[in-house]
DNA sequence: CATTGCGTTGGT
DNA sequence: CCAACGCAATGG
C-alpha cells in the first residue's frame, strides 16, 4: 500500500510513501507517521491511502507514531478546506490543529568520524571544549555553546568532507498521558496473623483494601508509611494486582465550582433560545447572529443552547477571544455542565492542553470552550457552535495558517449540519452583511437584564473643552468626574489604547525622532524601565542623554502619551486613589489577568487604567464611569476597518459602565467629535453605524462587498523585496493576458474581475529587519482570487533562503 | 523549510 | 587550484 503524507512544510503538495509490512497496523488516513525526507526525517500525517503512485522510487514510512489515527475524517476534511481557502500547506494546518505537545520531536546528533577533526583548534572556546570532551554531540548542545559564524562554517566544512556525520533520532512527542498506579485486591488475607497486639502495616493495607478494593497506590502510601515493598510482596504472593490508570491534568485551580441552576430567560432571550432549539432539533446547518448589548445576557442564551444540544446527545463548541477566556466565564459553564467542559487556551502548558484535548477526543468532555484554535478540537457529533464576540480581530491568526476562527467554525458547522450562533454587541460588518443577504438570521437582545440603563455617553471635543492643569491629555470634566466617583466610592475605568509612557522621543538638537533600527517605527518610551522599546520587535534600549543620530548630549524630548503616563498623571491628581494599570506590561504570569479582574470585583482598586484589556472580561458591577483618552488613536490607523474597530472598541468599553444598579457614565475625549464612529457609539446605535459604514464600504469597494487577498514579499534587501513583488505582478498580468478570449470574456463578467493594487511598499515598510512590498488582490468574490493564486504559485517563484512570500486571504491587518 | 548540487567569483 | 558563496532546484 502507498500513503500520501502531508508534512509541516510550506509546500503545496503531499508526498507518497510505501507502507511497510512490519508496522503495527494497516494504513489509514489520519495516522501520524515519521518519514525520511531528503537527508532528514520529518513528522507527517497520512492524508490518503492508495495502491499506485506516479512516483517510481518511493521511500517507506519509518515509524508509526500511534496506532489510532490522530485525525478523524471530519477533521481531515476541515483542515483541508482551511488550507485550500487560506492558501497554505495542509501540513501546516494539521500541525495547528493538534495540541503543541503532540508535534513530533527529532534530535540531530553530530558524530565525529575520526579521532581528530581537521583545524579543530580554530574553533572558539566553548564549542572547542564541547568537542574535545565528546565525540558525538547534539545540535542543542552545539547551539548552547554560542558558536560564532566561523564555527558554523567549520562545522559545515566537516560535514561536507565527511569528517562529521549527522543522525536524526526520533524522540516521540513531548506530551505524554499521565498515568497513576492503582492497586486492586484479588483475595483477602487468609492467614489472620492477629497474634500481635499492634496492627502490622500489612494488616493495615488489607483493611484499606477491604474498604476500597481498587485504590490509588499513592493513597495507600499517604495512609501507611512506606508500603511499596510490602505491596510488591503482596503482588508476588498473589493477593493484589497493580494496574495503570490514566489521569487528566487540569488547568483550573481548585475543584468544580458549585452547581448553579439555569436562570430563567426573559422574553427576548427565550425567543432567541427557541429559534436555536428548533434549529438544533432539525439538525440542519443554520447560522444565527445574536446581537445584544453588553449585559443583555448573551451568555445565558449560550448556556441554554448548549444544554439543549446536550439533551439531543450533541456536543458543543464555544469559541471565545483569548483574553475573555477568564475563569469567570469558564466557571459559568463548569457550574452548569461540570467535567463535561474542556477548556483549551494558550495559557495552559503542553501537558494540560494535551489532557483536555484527550478528554474531548475520548468523548469524556463534550463541551469545548476555547480560543481560536479550539475550532479544530476533535468533538464528535457536533450540534452547536457558539462564537462569542464574533467581531473580535483576534479570531484571525496572524501567521500561517492565517485562518479566521469564526469563518472556519462556520464552515465546520456547515459540514457537520450544526447550528452556529455568532454573538456580539457590535457585530462585524461581514456578519451584518450576511444578515442582509439572508445567509445568517438575526436574533436581538435589546435590553440589559435587571433593567440597567445604557450609560449616558458624552463626547468631549478636545479642541474646545477646557483641559486639566498639568496634563493636556485630560479634560477637566473627566478629572472632576473621576474625583466624584472617588468621593462616592465608585469605580472608574480610563481607557487608552496605547501602552508605554510616550510614543515618541525626539532629539532636542537635531529633531530626529528615535526609530527602531529593525523596523520602520518610532520607539516608545517606557518610564519604569527608563527604556525605549519597539512595539513590533524585541528591540529595547536604555534611554540615554545622547542622541543616537547626531551624537550630541542633550535631554530628549518626550512627545505624546501612553497608559504609563496616564497612570502617573492620575496619581498626581488623586494621590490617595488606588490605581491599577492593566496592559501587557503589567501582566505577568498565567493567572495575572484573572487576578486583576478579581481585584477589581473586590473593589480593591478605585481607578483602572488600561488598553484593550479593559474592554473584555466580565462585568464589574461597581464601575460607574468610563473615560476614554485619545479615542482617535484607532481612527487614525490607515486601514479601511479603522472606523469599525473604533466603534467596536468604544462601544465595548462603554459597556463596562453601569452594570450594577447604579447608572453609568462615559466620557469620550476626541478630536473627531463629528465622526460617525463616535456619534453612533454615543447613541448606542449599532444599526445606524452599520448602515453608514456598509454604505461607505460599498463606495470604497471593500469588504464585505469585495474580497481581498494580500501578498507580502519580504527580504532583508529592499530591492529584492520590490523585485519579487514586481515579478509576481508581471506573472499575474501574464496570466490575465493568457486567458483565452472566450474565458477572458467570461472572466470579464463583473464577478470574476480581479483588481491588482500594487506592487507598493507595505505601510510598515520594514519589520524585524525585513523590507516589505505588497500586492493587494481585490475581487467581488474569493473564488477567482484563489484560482489566480493557484495559477501564480503553481511554479514557485524563486526565493532565497531569507526571502518570503506570504499570502493572506481575507486579511485583517493590511499594514 | 533544509539540504544539495552547480556555477561563479576570488584569492593564493 | 580549491574554497567560499550565491542561486535554483528538490524532497516521494
Amino acid at each position: 500500500m502507498i500513503v500520501e503524507v502531508a508534512l509541516n512544510l510550506p509546500l503545496r503538495n503531499t508526498f507518497d510513501y510505501r507502507w511497510p509490512d512490519n508496522l503495527a497496523r494497516f494504513p489509514e488516513a489520519g495516522l501520524q507517521v515519521l518519514v525520511p525526507f531528503g537527508s532528514q526525517k520529518k513528522g507527517g500525517v497520512v492524508v490518503g491511502v492508495k495502491e499506485h503512485s506516479s512516483f517510481a522510487r518511493l521511500k517507506q514510512v519509518e515509524t508509526l507514531v500511534d496506532e489510532e489515527p490522530l485525525f478523524s475524517a471530519e477533521m481531515l476534511e476541515l483542515t483541508k478546506w482551511t488550507s485550500e481557502y487560506y492558501f497554505c500547506a495542509w501540513g501546516e494546518t494539521l500541525n495547528a490543529a493538534i495540541p503543541g505537545g503532540l508535534t513530533l520531536r527529532l534530535r540531530t546528533t553530530f558524530t565525529a568520524q575520526s579521532n581528530s577533526l581537521p583545524q579543530l583548534e580554530k574553533l572558539s572556546e566553548l564549542p572547542l571544549s564541547l568537542i574535545r570532551s565528546q565525540a558525538a554531540w547534539t545540535q542543542q548542545e552545539w547551539l548552547k555553546c554560542n558558536p560564532d559564524k566561523h564555527d558554523h562554517q567549520l562545522l559545515r566544512r566537516w560535514l561536507a568532507n565527511g569528517d562529521l556525520r549527522t543522525t536524526h533520532v526520533f524522540l516521540g512527542q513531548k506530551a505524554k498521558p499521565k498515568m497513576e498506579r492503582w492497586v486492586c485486591l484479588l483475595k483477602p488475607d487468609e492467614a489472620k496473623t492477629a497474634v500481635k497486639r499492634r496492627k502490622t502495616k500489612r494488616q493495615h493495607i488489607f483493611e484499606i483494601l477491604k474498604e476500597n478494593p481498587k485504590i490509588c497506590w499513592s493513597d495507600i502510601q499517604n495512609r501507611v508509611n512506606a508500603p511499596s515493598h510490602i505491596l510488591k510482596k503482596l503482588k508476588e504472593e498473589g493477593f493484589v494486582d497493580f494496574f495503570e490508570k490514566r489521569i487528566y491534568r487540569r488547568f483550573m485551580e481548585g475543584g468544580l465550582p458549585e452547581k448553579e441552576p439555569f436562570q430563567a430567560l426573559n422574553p427576548e432571550q427565550k425567543f432567541a433560545f427557541d429559534e436555536l432549539s428548533d434549529s438544533l432539533k432539525k439538525g440542519a446547518y443554520r447560522t444565527f447572529l445574536l446581537e445584544g448589548v453588553t449585559g443583555s445576557g448573551k451568555t445565558e442564551v449560550y448556556l441554554h443552547a448548549v444544554r439543549a444540544a446536550r439533551n439531543l446527545g450533541k456536543s458543543s463548541l464555544v469559541l471565545v477571544p483569548e483574553i475573555s477566556l477568564t475563569p469567570q466565564l469558564v466557571n459559568r459553564f463548569r457550574s452548569r455542565f461540570g467535567d463535561l467542559v474542556a477548556v483549551l487556551h494558550s495559557g495552559m502548558d503542553d501537558g494540560e492542553r494535551f489532557d483536555e484535548w484527550s478528554r474531548v477526543r475520548n468523548g469524556i468532555a463534550t463541551i469545548v470552550i476555547g480560543a481560536r484554535s479550539a475550532v479544530f478540537s476533535p468533538l464528535k457529533n457536533l450540534g452547536l457552535i457558539v462564537i462569542d464576540e464574533e467581531h473580535d480581530p483576534s479570531y484571525k491568526q496572524g501567521e500561517s495558517p492565517r485562518y479566521h476562527g469564526r469563518d472556519t467554525a462556520i464552515y465546520r458547522g456547515f459540514a457537520a449540519n450544526a447550528t452556529v450562533l455568532l454573538g456580539s454587541a457590535t457585530p462585524s460588518l461581514e456578519s451584518a452583511n450576511n444578515v442582509n443577504n439572508e445567509k445568517y438570521e438575526l436574533l436581538r437582545l435589546t435590553s440589559r437584564i435587571h433593567q440597567v440603563l445604557l450609560p449616558e455617553v458624552k463626547l468631549l471635543d478636545m479642541k474646545t473643552v477646557q483641559s486639566q492643569k498639568g496634563s493636556p491629555y485630560f479634560s477637566s470634566e473627566l478629572v472632576e468626574s473621576l474625583r466624584l466617583r472617588l468621593l462616592k466610592k465608585e469605580q472608574s475605568i480610563v481607557f487608552l489604547n496605547r501602552r508605554g509612557f510616550a510614543p515618541l522621543v525626539r532629539c532636542s538638537k537635531c529633531e530626529t525622532t528615535y526609530t527602531c533600527p529593525n523596523c520602520s517605527l518610532s520607539l516608545v518610551y517606557h518610564q519604569a524601565a527608563n527604556q525605549v522599546r519597539c512595539h513590533q520587535c524585541d528591540f529595547i534600549k536604555p534611554l540615554q542623554n545622547r542622541c543616537p543620530d547626531c551624537g550630541t548630549d542633550h535631554v530628549p524630548i518626550i512627545i505624546g502619551t501612553g497608559t504609563e503616563q496616564v497612570e502617573e498623571n492620575l496619581k498626581m491628581f488623586f494621590p490617595e486613589a488606588r490605581i491599577l494599570r492593566m496592559d501587557r506590561d503589567t501582566l505577568h504570569g498565567k493567572h495575572a489577568l484573572s487576578k486583576m479582574h478579581d481585584r477589581i470585583r473586590k473593589h480593591e482598586v478605585d481607578i483602572v487604567i488600561g488598553t484593550q484589556l479593559v474592554t473584555k472580561g466580565h462585568d464589574f458591577p461597581e464601575v460607574t464611569l468610563v473615560g476614554v483618552i485619545l479615542s482617535d488613536l484607532s481612527l487614525n490607523i490607515p486601514d479601511f476597518r479603522a472606523s469599525e474597530r473604533t466603534f467596536q472598541l468604544l462601544t465595548q468599553v462603554a459597556g463596562r459602565a453601569g452594570r450594577g444598579h447604579k447608572p453609568g457614565k462615559v466620557l469620550i475625549q476626541t478630536h473627531n467629535p463629528r465622526h460617525h464612529s463616535l456619534l453612533c457609539a454615543k447613541e448606542h446605535d449599532t444599526t445606524k453605524f452599520r448602515e453608514l459604514e456598509l454604505e461607505r464600504r460599498q463606495n470604497l469597494r471593500m469588504p464585505p462587498f469585495h474580497s481581498l487577498s494580500l501578498i507580502v514579499c519580504s527580504s532583508p534587501r529592499e530591492e529584492r523585496a520590490e523585485s519579487i513583488a514586481r515579478e509576481l505582478a508581471e506573472k499575474i498580468q501574464k496570466i490575465f493576458s493568457q486567458t483565452s478570449p472566450v474565458s477572458h470574456a467570461e472572466s470579464n463578467s463583473k464577478a470574476e474581475t480581479i483588481e491588482v493594487i500594487g506592487p507598493i511598499e507595505a505601510p510598515m515598510k520594514k519589520l524585524r529587519n525585513r523590507f516589505r512590498w505588497q500586492l493587494l488582490l481585490k475581487a467581488e468574490n474569493v473564488r477567482p482570487i484563489l484560482h489566480l493564486l493557484k495559477l501564480v504559485f503553481e511554479s514557485v517563484p524563486s526565493t532565497r533562503r531569507d526571502e518570503l512570500i506570504q499570502i493572506d486571504v481575507d486579511p485583517h491587518n493590511l499594514l
